[in-house]
DNA sequence: GTGGTCTAGACCACA
DNA sequence: GTGGTCTAGACCACA
Protein backbone atom coordinates (compact mmCIF):
# COMPACT_ATOMS: atom_id res chain seq x y z
CA UNK A 1 0.00 0.00 0.00
CA UNK A 2 2.91 2.50 0.79
CA UNK A 3 1.71 5.67 -0.05
CA UNK A 4 -1.42 6.29 -1.73
CA UNK A 5 -3.51 9.34 -3.37
CA UNK A 6 -6.80 9.57 -1.96
CA UNK A 7 -9.47 11.34 -4.37
CA UNK A 8 -12.19 13.80 -2.95
CA UNK A 9 -15.73 13.07 -3.54
CA UNK A 10 -15.28 9.46 -2.02
CA UNK A 11 -15.07 8.58 1.35
CA UNK A 12 -11.48 7.29 2.46
CA UNK A 13 -12.77 4.16 3.81
CA UNK A 14 -14.18 2.93 0.61
CA UNK A 15 -11.00 3.90 -0.95
CA UNK A 16 -9.05 2.01 1.22
CA UNK A 17 -11.65 -0.93 0.93
CA UNK A 18 -10.92 -1.13 -2.89
CA UNK A 19 -6.99 -0.81 -2.81
CA UNK A 20 -6.93 -3.56 -0.14
CA UNK A 21 -9.59 -5.45 -2.46
CA UNK A 22 -8.02 -4.89 -5.51
CA UNK A 23 -4.32 -6.16 -3.84
CA UNK A 24 -6.12 -9.41 -2.65
CA UNK A 25 -7.35 -9.75 -6.21
CA UNK A 26 -4.08 -9.20 -7.33
CA UNK A 27 -3.05 -11.72 -5.52
CA UNK A 28 -0.49 -9.14 -4.16
CA UNK A 29 -1.98 -9.94 -0.48
CA UNK A 30 -1.27 -13.52 -0.35
CA UNK A 31 -2.61 -14.41 3.25
CA UNK A 32 -1.99 -12.42 5.90
CA UNK A 33 -3.33 -8.17 6.09
CA UNK A 34 -1.70 -5.56 7.47
CA UNK A 35 -2.79 -5.19 10.83
CA UNK A 36 -5.88 -1.89 11.24
CA UNK A 37 -3.29 0.13 13.63
CA UNK A 38 -0.01 -0.10 11.02
CA UNK A 39 -2.02 0.18 7.99
CA UNK A 40 -3.45 3.29 9.49
CA UNK A 41 -0.08 4.62 10.08
CA UNK A 42 1.17 3.78 6.96
CA UNK A 43 -1.88 5.86 5.31
CA UNK A 44 -2.10 8.39 7.87
CA UNK A 45 -5.42 7.69 8.66
CA UNK A 46 -7.60 7.25 11.90
CA UNK A 47 -7.39 3.95 12.98
CA UNK A 48 -11.03 3.52 12.62
CA UNK A 49 -11.15 4.38 9.01
CA UNK A 50 -9.50 1.44 8.25
CA UNK A 51 -11.27 -0.95 10.48
CA UNK A 52 -14.14 0.25 8.43
CA UNK A 53 -12.79 -0.86 5.47
CA UNK A 54 -11.94 -4.33 6.99
CA UNK A 55 -15.19 -4.88 8.48
CA UNK A 56 -17.20 -4.61 5.31
CA UNK A 57 -14.25 -6.64 3.66
CA UNK A 58 -15.28 -9.14 6.16
CA UNK A 59 -19.11 -8.45 5.75
CA UNK A 60 -18.91 -9.58 2.01
CA UNK A 61 -16.78 -12.42 3.01
CA UNK A 62 -13.36 -11.76 1.40
CA UNK A 63 -11.69 -11.62 4.93
CA UNK A 64 -11.61 -13.12 8.52
CA UNK A 65 -10.50 -11.93 11.41
CA UNK A 66 -9.96 -12.56 15.13
CA UNK A 67 -8.73 -10.73 17.74
CA UNK A 68 -5.20 -11.56 18.75
CA UNK A 69 -4.86 -13.55 15.05
CA UNK A 70 -5.09 -10.63 12.95
CA UNK A 71 -6.69 -10.35 9.57
CA UNK A 72 -6.49 -12.97 6.92
CA UNK A 73 -7.77 -13.30 3.27
CA UNK A 74 -10.52 -16.23 2.71
CA UNK A 75 -9.16 -17.99 0.00
CA UNK A 76 -11.93 -19.96 -0.83
CA UNK A 77 -13.94 -16.71 -1.79
CA UNK A 78 -11.59 -15.35 -4.09
CA UNK A 79 -12.42 -17.20 -7.37
CA UNK A 80 -15.94 -16.08 -7.53
CA UNK A 81 -15.28 -12.66 -6.25
CA UNK A 82 -13.01 -12.03 -9.02
CA UNK A 83 -15.51 -13.11 -11.30
CA UNK A 84 -18.25 -10.81 -9.65
CA UNK A 85 -15.82 -7.78 -10.26
CA UNK A 86 -15.82 -8.43 -14.17
CA UNK A 87 -18.94 -9.30 -14.51
CA UNK A 88 -19.76 -6.08 -12.77
CA UNK A 89 -16.88 -3.80 -14.80
CA UNK A 90 -18.24 -5.31 -17.72
CA UNK A 91 -22.20 -4.25 -16.86
CA UNK A 92 -21.23 -1.14 -15.82
CA UNK A 93 -19.01 -0.30 -19.74
CA UNK A 94 -22.20 -1.92 -21.42
CA UNK A 95 -24.50 0.50 -19.25
CA UNK A 96 -22.70 3.74 -19.87
CA UNK A 97 -22.25 2.79 -23.48
CA UNK A 98 -25.97 2.62 -23.39
CA UNK A 99 -27.00 5.95 -21.31
CA UNK A 100 -25.31 8.09 -24.09
CA UNK A 101 -27.06 6.44 -26.78
CA UNK A 102 -25.23 3.76 -28.45
CA UNK A 103 -26.67 0.91 -30.63
CA UNK A 104 -25.07 -2.35 -30.80
CA UNK A 105 -22.99 -1.56 -34.41
CA UNK A 106 -21.34 1.61 -32.65
CA UNK A 107 -20.44 -0.49 -29.24
CA UNK A 108 -18.87 -3.00 -31.69
CA UNK A 109 -16.90 -0.52 -33.49
CA UNK A 110 -15.89 0.74 -29.69
CA UNK A 111 -14.54 -2.82 -28.49
CA UNK A 112 -12.76 -3.01 -32.31
CA UNK A 113 -11.46 0.18 -31.23
CA UNK A 114 -10.19 -0.87 -28.06
CA UNK A 115 -8.94 -4.32 -29.50
CA UNK A 116 -6.43 -2.07 -31.38
CA UNK A 117 -5.02 0.03 -29.18
CA UNK A 118 -1.82 -0.59 -26.34
CA UNK A 119 -3.82 -1.82 -23.80
CA UNK B 1 -37.26 13.53 -18.00
CA UNK B 2 -40.74 12.21 -16.55
CA UNK B 3 -40.25 11.11 -13.65
CA UNK B 4 -36.96 9.99 -11.72
CA UNK B 5 -35.81 7.63 -9.14
CA UNK B 6 -33.17 8.70 -7.72
CA UNK B 7 -30.13 6.79 -5.69
CA UNK B 8 -29.63 7.42 -2.00
CA UNK B 9 -26.01 7.81 -1.78
CA UNK B 10 -25.39 9.81 -4.61
CA UNK B 11 -26.39 14.05 -4.48
CA UNK B 12 -29.75 14.45 -6.57
CA UNK B 13 -28.04 17.02 -8.28
CA UNK B 14 -25.31 15.07 -9.95
CA UNK B 15 -27.99 12.60 -10.66
CA UNK B 16 -29.63 14.97 -12.41
CA UNK B 17 -26.89 17.02 -14.03
CA UNK B 18 -25.81 13.13 -15.72
CA UNK B 19 -29.62 12.41 -16.69
CA UNK B 20 -29.77 15.68 -18.41
CA UNK B 21 -26.43 15.22 -19.72
CA UNK B 22 -27.56 11.95 -21.36
CA UNK B 23 -30.51 13.03 -22.78
CA UNK B 24 -28.75 15.54 -24.56
CA UNK B 25 -25.93 14.05 -25.96
CA UNK B 26 -28.64 11.15 -27.38
CA UNK B 27 -30.00 14.50 -29.00
CA UNK B 28 -33.39 13.71 -26.90
CA UNK B 29 -33.26 17.19 -25.74
CA UNK B 30 -32.90 19.42 -28.91
CA UNK B 31 -32.66 22.81 -28.09
CA UNK B 32 -34.09 24.44 -24.95
CA UNK B 33 -34.11 22.90 -22.01
CA UNK B 34 -37.38 22.93 -19.46
CA UNK B 35 -36.44 25.65 -16.98
CA UNK B 36 -35.59 25.24 -13.69
CA UNK B 37 -38.71 25.96 -11.70
CA UNK B 38 -40.47 23.36 -14.06
CA UNK B 39 -38.04 20.58 -14.03
CA UNK B 40 -37.90 21.07 -9.96
CA UNK B 41 -41.21 20.65 -9.82
CA UNK B 42 -41.44 17.99 -12.32
CA UNK B 43 -39.28 15.94 -9.75
CA UNK B 44 -40.13 16.74 -6.65
CA UNK B 45 -36.88 18.51 -5.75
CA UNK B 46 -35.65 22.03 -4.84
CA UNK B 47 -35.42 24.60 -7.81
CA UNK B 48 -31.82 25.44 -6.22
CA UNK B 49 -31.07 21.62 -6.45
CA UNK B 50 -31.81 21.88 -10.64
CA UNK B 51 -30.50 24.91 -10.48
CA UNK B 52 -26.96 23.48 -9.36
CA UNK B 53 -26.94 21.11 -12.00
CA UNK B 54 -27.82 23.48 -14.66
CA UNK B 55 -25.28 25.42 -13.30
CA UNK B 56 -22.29 22.67 -13.70
CA UNK B 57 -23.44 22.00 -17.14
CA UNK B 58 -23.03 25.52 -17.81
CA UNK B 59 -19.75 25.71 -16.44
CA UNK B 60 -18.65 22.86 -18.66
CA UNK B 61 -19.92 24.86 -21.59
CA UNK B 62 -22.95 22.29 -22.57
CA UNK B 63 -25.63 24.36 -21.87
CA UNK B 64 -26.18 28.38 -21.68
CA UNK B 65 -28.57 30.40 -20.32
CA UNK B 66 -29.80 33.90 -19.50
CA UNK B 67 -32.20 35.28 -16.91
CA UNK B 68 -35.41 35.86 -18.73
CA UNK B 69 -34.79 33.92 -21.79
CA UNK B 70 -34.03 30.22 -20.49
CA UNK B 71 -31.55 27.46 -20.76
CA UNK B 72 -30.44 25.84 -23.84
CA UNK B 73 -28.19 23.30 -25.60
CA UNK B 74 -24.86 25.07 -26.92
CA UNK B 75 -24.75 22.86 -30.41
CA UNK B 76 -21.16 23.18 -30.91
CA UNK B 77 -19.95 21.41 -28.07
CA UNK B 78 -21.95 18.49 -28.43
CA UNK B 79 -19.41 16.31 -30.14
CA UNK B 80 -16.72 17.39 -28.25
CA UNK B 81 -19.05 16.22 -25.07
CA UNK B 82 -20.16 13.28 -26.79
CA UNK B 83 -16.53 11.91 -27.42
CA UNK B 84 -15.13 13.28 -24.10
CA UNK B 85 -17.43 10.20 -22.70
CA UNK B 86 -16.85 7.83 -24.78
CA UNK B 87 -13.16 8.04 -24.36
CA UNK B 88 -14.15 8.43 -20.09
CA UNK B 89 -15.93 5.43 -20.00
CA UNK B 90 -13.40 3.35 -22.18
CA UNK B 91 -10.31 4.31 -20.02
CA UNK B 92 -12.50 3.78 -16.55
CA UNK B 93 -13.26 0.34 -18.29
CA UNK B 94 -9.85 -0.54 -18.71
CA UNK B 95 -8.48 0.86 -15.94
CA UNK B 96 -11.12 -0.91 -13.60
CA UNK B 97 -9.41 -4.57 -15.37
CA UNK B 98 -6.16 -3.71 -14.45
CA UNK B 99 -6.87 -2.66 -11.05
CA UNK B 100 -7.85 -6.68 -10.78
CA UNK B 101 -4.69 -7.12 -12.20
CA UNK B 102 -5.52 -8.75 -16.08
CA UNK B 103 -3.01 -8.65 -18.34
CA UNK B 104 -3.51 -7.08 -21.84
CA UNK B 105 -4.19 -11.21 -23.18
CA UNK B 106 -6.82 -11.79 -20.72
CA UNK B 107 -8.25 -8.03 -22.06
CA UNK B 108 -8.43 -9.18 -25.09
CA UNK B 109 -10.29 -12.27 -24.02
CA UNK B 110 -12.59 -10.22 -22.27
CA UNK B 111 -13.46 -8.04 -25.46
CA UNK B 112 -13.98 -10.69 -27.82
CA UNK B 113 -16.48 -11.99 -25.15
CA UNK B 114 -18.36 -9.29 -24.98
CA UNK B 115 -18.20 -9.30 -29.06
CA UNK B 116 -20.16 -12.71 -28.73
CA UNK B 117 -22.95 -11.17 -26.63
CA UNK B 118 -26.16 -10.19 -27.45
CA UNK B 119 -25.56 -6.17 -26.93
CA UNK C 1 -22.06 47.27 -34.57
CA UNK C 2 -23.47 44.71 -36.72
CA UNK C 3 -22.48 41.56 -35.03
CA UNK C 4 -22.42 41.20 -31.69
CA UNK C 5 -21.72 38.16 -28.97
CA UNK C 6 -23.01 38.60 -25.69
CA UNK C 7 -21.28 37.55 -22.81
CA UNK C 8 -23.09 35.98 -20.46
CA UNK C 9 -23.08 37.35 -16.85
CA UNK C 10 -23.21 40.62 -17.74
CA UNK C 11 -26.45 42.55 -18.54
CA UNK C 12 -27.05 43.03 -22.38
CA UNK C 13 -27.92 46.70 -21.84
CA UNK C 14 -24.52 47.38 -20.48
CA UNK C 15 -22.84 45.66 -23.28
CA UNK C 16 -24.75 47.27 -25.62
CA UNK C 17 -23.93 50.77 -23.46
CA UNK C 18 -20.52 50.12 -23.20
CA UNK C 19 -20.24 48.94 -27.01
CA UNK C 20 -21.78 51.58 -28.27
CA UNK C 21 -19.83 54.30 -25.96
CA UNK C 22 -16.42 52.45 -27.79
CA UNK C 23 -17.41 53.01 -30.89
CA UNK C 24 -18.34 57.22 -29.97
CA UNK C 25 -14.48 57.59 -28.27
CA UNK C 26 -13.29 55.37 -31.64
CA UNK C 27 -15.15 58.30 -33.56
CA UNK C 28 -16.59 55.14 -35.79
CA UNK C 29 -20.03 56.77 -34.52
CA UNK C 30 -19.23 60.45 -35.41
CA UNK C 31 -22.53 62.32 -35.16
CA UNK C 32 -26.12 60.26 -35.57
CA UNK C 33 -26.81 57.21 -34.14
CA UNK C 34 -28.67 54.29 -34.74
CA UNK C 35 -32.37 54.81 -34.32
CA UNK C 36 -33.37 52.52 -30.97
CA UNK C 37 -35.57 50.17 -33.13
CA UNK C 38 -33.03 49.67 -36.00
CA UNK C 39 -30.75 48.73 -33.61
CA UNK C 40 -32.65 46.22 -31.88
CA UNK C 41 -33.27 44.31 -34.91
CA UNK C 42 -29.74 44.47 -35.83
CA UNK C 43 -28.54 42.82 -32.67
CA UNK C 44 -31.75 40.12 -32.20
CA UNK C 45 -32.60 42.24 -28.92
CA UNK C 46 -35.62 44.20 -27.41
CA UNK C 47 -35.55 47.56 -27.97
CA UNK C 48 -35.99 48.45 -24.23
CA UNK C 49 -33.07 47.44 -23.63
CA UNK C 50 -31.18 49.08 -26.38
CA UNK C 51 -33.61 52.12 -24.97
CA UNK C 52 -32.24 51.42 -21.65
CA UNK C 53 -28.95 51.90 -22.81
CA UNK C 54 -28.99 54.77 -24.74
CA UNK C 55 -31.15 56.37 -21.78
CA UNK C 56 -27.26 55.85 -19.59
CA UNK C 57 -25.10 57.18 -21.94
CA UNK C 58 -27.66 60.48 -21.87
CA UNK C 59 -26.86 60.53 -18.45
CA UNK C 60 -24.05 60.20 -18.72
CA UNK C 61 -23.59 63.45 -20.77
CA UNK C 62 -22.49 61.37 -24.07
CA UNK C 63 -25.29 61.76 -26.10
CA UNK C 64 -28.40 63.87 -26.44
CA UNK C 65 -32.01 62.79 -27.94
CA UNK C 66 -34.75 64.50 -28.99
CA UNK C 67 -37.99 62.78 -29.53
CA UNK C 68 -38.52 63.03 -33.80
CA UNK C 69 -34.98 64.04 -34.18
CA UNK C 70 -33.57 60.55 -33.26
CA UNK C 71 -30.27 60.49 -30.87
CA UNK C 72 -26.56 62.23 -31.55
CA UNK C 73 -22.95 62.46 -30.28
CA UNK C 74 -22.48 65.57 -27.68
CA UNK C 75 -18.82 66.20 -29.37
CA UNK C 76 -18.01 68.75 -26.66
CA UNK C 77 -18.07 65.65 -23.70
CA UNK C 78 -15.25 63.59 -26.17
CA UNK C 79 -12.38 64.85 -24.91
CA UNK C 80 -13.37 64.60 -21.45
CA UNK C 81 -15.09 61.42 -21.25
CA UNK C 82 -11.68 59.79 -23.58
CA UNK C 83 -9.36 60.97 -20.60
CA UNK C 84 -11.52 59.76 -17.79
CA UNK C 85 -11.63 56.07 -19.55
CA UNK C 86 -8.33 55.97 -19.82
CA UNK C 87 -7.02 57.41 -16.30
CA UNK C 88 -10.37 54.32 -15.08
CA UNK C 89 -8.61 51.36 -17.30
CA UNK C 90 -5.04 52.71 -15.75
CA UNK C 91 -6.29 52.56 -12.16
CA UNK C 92 -8.04 49.30 -12.25
CA UNK C 93 -4.83 48.00 -14.18
CA UNK C 94 -2.63 49.25 -10.94
CA UNK C 95 -5.20 48.31 -8.31
CA UNK C 96 -5.39 44.96 -9.50
CA UNK C 97 -1.72 44.49 -9.85
CA UNK C 98 -1.24 45.59 -6.25
CA UNK C 99 -4.40 43.51 -5.15
CA UNK C 100 -2.50 40.33 -5.57
CA UNK C 101 0.42 41.74 -3.84
CA UNK C 102 2.97 42.55 -6.40
CA UNK C 103 5.11 45.84 -5.49
CA UNK C 104 6.71 48.71 -7.09
CA UNK C 105 9.84 47.28 -8.39
CA UNK C 106 7.50 44.11 -9.99
CA UNK C 107 5.08 45.92 -11.50
CA UNK C 108 7.65 47.81 -13.42
CA UNK C 109 9.04 44.92 -14.44
CA UNK C 110 6.28 43.79 -15.87
CA UNK C 111 5.61 47.64 -17.21
CA UNK C 112 8.47 46.99 -19.33
CA UNK C 113 7.45 43.17 -20.28
CA UNK C 114 4.37 44.78 -21.86
CA UNK C 115 6.84 47.30 -23.42
CA UNK C 116 8.37 44.02 -25.53
CA UNK C 117 5.50 42.45 -26.76
CA UNK C 118 3.62 43.22 -30.01
CA UNK C 119 1.04 45.83 -28.73
CA UNK D 1 -10.79 38.43 6.53
CA UNK D 2 -11.25 40.69 9.53
CA UNK D 3 -14.17 42.75 7.84
CA UNK D 4 -15.33 42.75 5.29
CA UNK D 5 -17.38 45.66 3.07
CA UNK D 6 -19.81 44.28 -0.02
CA UNK D 7 -20.62 45.93 -2.99
CA UNK D 8 -23.64 46.41 -4.67
CA UNK D 9 -23.87 44.77 -7.72
CA UNK D 10 -21.43 42.13 -7.58
CA UNK D 11 -22.62 38.23 -6.13
CA UNK D 12 -21.79 38.12 -2.49
CA UNK D 13 -20.18 34.78 -3.28
CA UNK D 14 -17.89 36.09 -5.99
CA UNK D 15 -16.24 39.00 -3.72
CA UNK D 16 -15.66 36.25 -0.99
CA UNK D 17 -13.92 34.41 -3.89
CA UNK D 18 -11.87 37.10 -5.03
CA UNK D 19 -10.73 38.15 -1.39
CA UNK D 20 -9.71 34.56 -0.30
CA UNK D 21 -7.85 34.01 -3.63
CA UNK D 22 -5.76 37.02 -3.59
CA UNK D 23 -4.98 36.92 0.31
CA UNK D 24 -3.62 33.17 -1.18
CA UNK D 25 -1.65 34.17 -3.82
CA UNK D 26 -0.61 37.39 -1.51
CA UNK D 27 0.48 34.43 0.76
CA UNK D 28 -1.64 36.12 3.75
CA UNK D 29 -2.98 32.62 3.88
CA UNK D 30 -0.37 29.81 3.88
CA UNK D 31 -2.13 26.40 4.31
CA UNK D 32 -5.56 26.43 6.27
CA UNK D 33 -8.21 28.41 5.73
CA UNK D 34 -10.86 29.48 8.03
CA UNK D 35 -14.09 27.16 8.15
CA UNK D 36 -16.76 27.70 6.05
CA UNK D 37 -18.98 28.50 9.50
CA UNK D 38 -16.53 30.08 10.62
CA UNK D 39 -15.56 32.25 8.43
CA UNK D 40 -19.15 32.99 7.58
CA UNK D 41 -19.96 34.09 11.01
CA UNK D 42 -16.68 36.85 10.54
CA UNK D 43 -18.16 37.73 7.40
CA UNK D 44 -22.28 37.83 8.76
CA UNK D 45 -23.24 35.86 5.78
CA UNK D 46 -24.68 32.53 5.52
CA UNK D 47 -22.59 29.50 5.95
CA UNK D 48 -23.79 28.38 1.88
CA UNK D 49 -22.83 31.73 0.55
CA UNK D 50 -18.89 31.07 2.07
CA UNK D 51 -19.38 27.23 0.76
CA UNK D 52 -20.02 28.54 -3.00
CA UNK D 53 -17.40 30.47 -3.08
CA UNK D 54 -15.28 27.65 -2.08
CA UNK D 55 -16.80 25.44 -4.06
CA UNK D 56 -15.26 27.28 -7.04
CA UNK D 57 -12.10 28.03 -5.62
CA UNK D 58 -11.93 24.05 -4.95
CA UNK D 59 -13.04 23.45 -9.20
CA UNK D 60 -10.41 26.11 -9.93
CA UNK D 61 -7.80 24.09 -8.44
CA UNK D 62 -6.17 26.20 -5.82
CA UNK D 63 -7.89 24.86 -2.81
CA UNK D 64 -8.64 21.14 -1.40
CA UNK D 65 -11.33 19.98 1.09
CA UNK D 66 -12.79 17.07 2.88
CA UNK D 67 -15.09 16.29 5.65
CA UNK D 68 -14.24 16.47 8.73
CA UNK D 69 -10.83 17.89 8.29
CA UNK D 70 -11.48 21.25 6.56
CA UNK D 71 -10.01 23.17 3.83
CA UNK D 72 -6.36 24.05 2.78
CA UNK D 73 -4.80 25.90 0.04
CA UNK D 74 -2.86 23.75 -3.09
CA UNK D 75 0.59 24.95 -3.07
CA UNK D 76 1.60 23.58 -5.89
CA UNK D 77 -1.13 25.40 -7.55
CA UNK D 78 0.01 28.32 -6.49
CA UNK D 79 2.60 29.34 -8.70
CA UNK D 80 0.47 28.70 -11.90
CA UNK D 81 -2.53 30.77 -10.67
CA UNK D 82 -0.21 33.67 -9.85
CA UNK D 83 1.26 34.23 -12.85
CA UNK D 84 -2.51 32.93 -14.89
CA UNK D 85 -3.80 36.62 -12.52
CA UNK D 86 -0.80 38.76 -14.00
CA UNK D 87 -1.64 37.49 -17.71
CA UNK D 88 -4.99 38.12 -17.03
CA UNK D 89 -4.62 41.64 -15.67
CA UNK D 90 -2.30 42.59 -18.26
CA UNK D 91 -4.77 40.90 -21.12
CA UNK D 92 -7.56 43.20 -20.05
CA UNK D 93 -5.83 46.26 -19.39
CA UNK D 94 -4.73 46.51 -22.92
CA UNK D 95 -7.75 45.02 -24.62
CA UNK D 96 -9.34 47.76 -22.45
CA UNK D 97 -7.11 50.44 -24.10
CA UNK D 98 -7.61 48.68 -27.47
CA UNK D 99 -11.69 48.96 -27.25
CA UNK D 100 -11.65 52.43 -26.82
CA UNK D 101 -9.89 53.17 -29.98
CA UNK D 102 -5.51 53.85 -28.86
CA UNK D 103 -2.98 52.57 -31.29
CA UNK D 104 0.27 51.39 -30.34
CA UNK D 105 1.98 54.40 -30.23
CA UNK D 106 -0.55 55.93 -27.67
CA UNK D 107 -0.37 52.86 -25.65
CA UNK D 108 3.48 53.20 -25.18
CA UNK D 109 3.58 56.94 -24.17
CA UNK D 110 0.47 55.31 -21.51
CA UNK D 111 3.47 53.05 -20.41
CA UNK D 112 5.69 55.57 -19.92
CA UNK D 113 3.60 57.70 -17.97
CA UNK D 114 2.75 55.06 -15.78
CA UNK D 115 6.22 54.37 -15.08
CA UNK D 116 7.28 58.04 -14.31
CA UNK D 117 4.37 57.87 -11.06
CA UNK D 118 4.65 57.09 -7.99
CA UNK D 119 3.58 53.01 -8.01
C1' DG E 1 -16.10 19.63 14.53
C1' DT E 2 -16.14 19.84 9.51
C1' DG E 3 -17.60 20.13 4.74
C1' DG E 4 -21.62 18.90 1.84
C1' DT E 5 -26.48 18.59 0.46
C1' DC E 6 -31.02 19.96 0.44
C1' DT E 7 -35.34 22.47 1.34
C1' DA E 8 -38.46 26.44 1.76
C1' DG E 9 -38.89 30.69 0.66
C1' DA E 10 -37.76 35.57 -0.29
C1' DC E 11 -36.01 38.90 -3.38
C1' DC E 12 -33.77 40.76 -7.60
C1' DA E 13 -32.84 42.22 -12.34
C1' DC E 14 -33.44 41.20 -17.05
C1' DA E 15 -36.32 40.25 -21.04
C1' DG F 1 -41.70 34.51 -16.71
C1' DT F 2 -36.86 33.35 -16.11
C1' DG F 3 -32.39 32.45 -14.10
C1' DG F 4 -29.58 33.93 -10.08
C1' DT F 5 -28.51 34.97 -5.25
C1' DC F 6 -29.08 34.59 -0.55
C1' DT F 7 -30.78 33.26 4.03
C1' DA F 8 -32.24 30.16 7.80
C1' DG F 9 -32.05 25.97 9.14
C1' DA F 10 -32.07 20.87 9.08
C1' DC F 11 -29.61 16.74 8.34
C1' DC F 12 -25.73 13.69 6.98
C1' DA F 13 -21.36 11.20 6.88
C1' DC F 14 -16.61 11.41 7.80
C1' DA F 15 -12.76 12.18 10.89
Amino acid sequence: MNTMEFERDRPIFLQIKSAVKERIVRREIKKELPTIRGLAVELGVNPNTVARAYRELETEGIIGSRVGKGTWVIPEALQEIRKEMIEDIIDKFLNNLHSIGLDSKEIKEILEGINDRDI
